[in-house]
DNA sequence: TCTGGGGTCCTAGGACCC
DNA sequence: TCTGGGGTCCTAGGACCC
């Protein structure tokens, strides 16, 4: 008899509704109940909540009009990272090949492996096994011959299952499910879709290449087409380091003083130029975006020749492009909800440089500014390394009685530089 | 209840070079 | 002189992911 290769196997694990369970991992008590973590906004909440409507992303009010008995918690942001990790050692006990994709999820290839430890069912039977045992999470796991089939099984294998797709089965587990389950398929794909009939993915699978890419443009177009058709070539990656660095924040609406404008994004610069010191990395493409009032929003960019990782010289370039933004007829006297500074283009900085500023008062003591400003970064970095993030900083007096999230959430999120 | 924060990728137009 | 085509980089906006 001879042996079919059977081509690459491939598993996505995803805790289920994993902030929540920690919380109930952590505090019996709240064990089987609706129960959210956050409080003007949920950021996650239990299977109990689930049933009666509550999902993340949902104002704490509307939550609580859905379900009178939710149950609100404090996050413990910490255990969340911790967890996390630990989740993410135990793939790591299987394969090298992990392609984590948020704290809570990950893809893993397990080709290699399987002579090792089993087929994919045994390998998913026994990664929950130790994730509920050793650790106490629910966890649920899709396995698969590609990224595409194994992150769908294991959303239809939620809440704490495991759903293994067998290669003679792939279009008939395929087809009947609906296109919002594809990867890249989002709310607005899905609404362009349905216009034309088409709300499954076999429906999908129909349409010709012609019409998807007139519908959805070139590169969306082609990659959904290929999906729906089962053709899925992407290989699990293990984790690269990020392309850019960020940070936002929200304040309601605001008309743009200059001083509130300023201590936003100092706020901002720091923690962006902070991490990219820490990492040792620079960038050279400085970008700001403004939401206004009714939610529209602008960027502007700026892309130097020199790479940037010193917090003055962020803040300078950001405001720099916020004001030119700001002092367009169009946008004067419109209120701002958000802003957010990015720096791409990275590169390596193997050792940290001077930047001089941009528009020095006098040129001849730009080096001396540059200096300056190197000291000022060097020492905030020193003091933070020794007593942690919050030891020093902007005066952010202003900005807290704004931010809704703590800082420690905001960490959860960032990528690895 | 008008929507938190950190990212990726794609599109389209323009500048510039060969 | 006019004309074309291709590649790369930058900017701005938008959809999508978790």
């Amino acid at each position: 008899m001879i042996e079919v290769d059977p081509g690459p196997t491939i598993l996505h694990a995803d805790l289920d509704a994993f902030y929540a369970s920690v919380e109930q991992l952590l505090h019996p008590e709240l064990r089987g109940k609706p129960i959210a973590v956050g409080g003007g906004v949920v950021l996650a909440c239990s299977y109990e909540a689930k049933r009666y409507g509550v999902s993340s992303g949902m104002s704490g009010n509307k939550a609580k009009q859905l379900c009178p008995n939710l149950q609100f918690v404090g996050g413990h942001f910490k255990e969340y990272q911790r967890l996390g990790d630990e989740v993410m050692a135990v793939l790591h006990d299987f394969t090298p090949m992990v392609q984590r994709i948020s704290i809570d999820e990950a893809f893993i290839d397990v080709t290699g492996s399987v002579h090792l430890f089993g087929p994919p069912e045994v390998i998913g039977a026994r990664i929950r096994e130790r994730v509920r045992t050793d650790i106490g999470l629910p966890i649920s796991v899709g396995a698969a011959r590609t990224k595409h089939l194994a992150k769908i099984a294991s959303q239809v294998a939620k809440p704490d299952g495991l759903v293994v797709v067998q290669p003679h089965l792939e279009t008939e587990f395929l087809h009947p499910l609906p296109v919002g389950l594809m990867w890249g398929i989002g709310p607005v794909t899905q609404a362009k879709l349905a216009e034309r009939g088409v709300h499954t993915i076999g429906q999908l699978a129909e349409v010709s290449p012609e019409v998807l890419h007139s519908l959805l443009g070139k590169a969306l177009g082609g990659k959904v087409g290929a999906l729906a058709n089962n053709d899925d070539r992407r290989k699990v990656r293990p984790n690269g380091r990020a392309g850019s660095v960020g940070a936002q924040s929200a304040f309601g609406r605001r008309d743009p003083e200059p001083e509130f404008v300023r201590q936003v994004l100092g706020h901002l610069a720091d923690r962006v130029a902070g991490r990219l010191r820490a990492k040792l990395r620079a960038g050279r493409t400085v970008t700001v975006r403004i939401r206004f009032a009714g939610m529209k929003a602008i960027t502007r960019s700026h892309t130097g020749r020199l790479p940037v990782n010193s917090t003055l010289t962020l803040t300078e370039i950001a405001e720099r492009l916020v004001w030119g933004a700001l002092s367009q007829p169009s946008e004067e006297r419109v209120q701002i909800s958000l802003l957010a500074i990015s720096v791409s283009n990275l590169v390596d900085q193997a050792s940290l440089q001077l930047e001089l500023p941009l528009e020095p008062d006098n040129p001849e003591s730009a080096g001396d500014v540059a200096a300056a400003r190197f000291a000022i970064d060097h020492s905030v970095d020193e003091v933070r390394r020794r007593f942690g993030r919050s030891a020093v900083g902007y005066a952010s007096v202003t900005l807290s009685e704004h931010t809704s999230v703590p800082e420690e959430f905001r960490e959860l999120a960032e990528h690895e530089l």
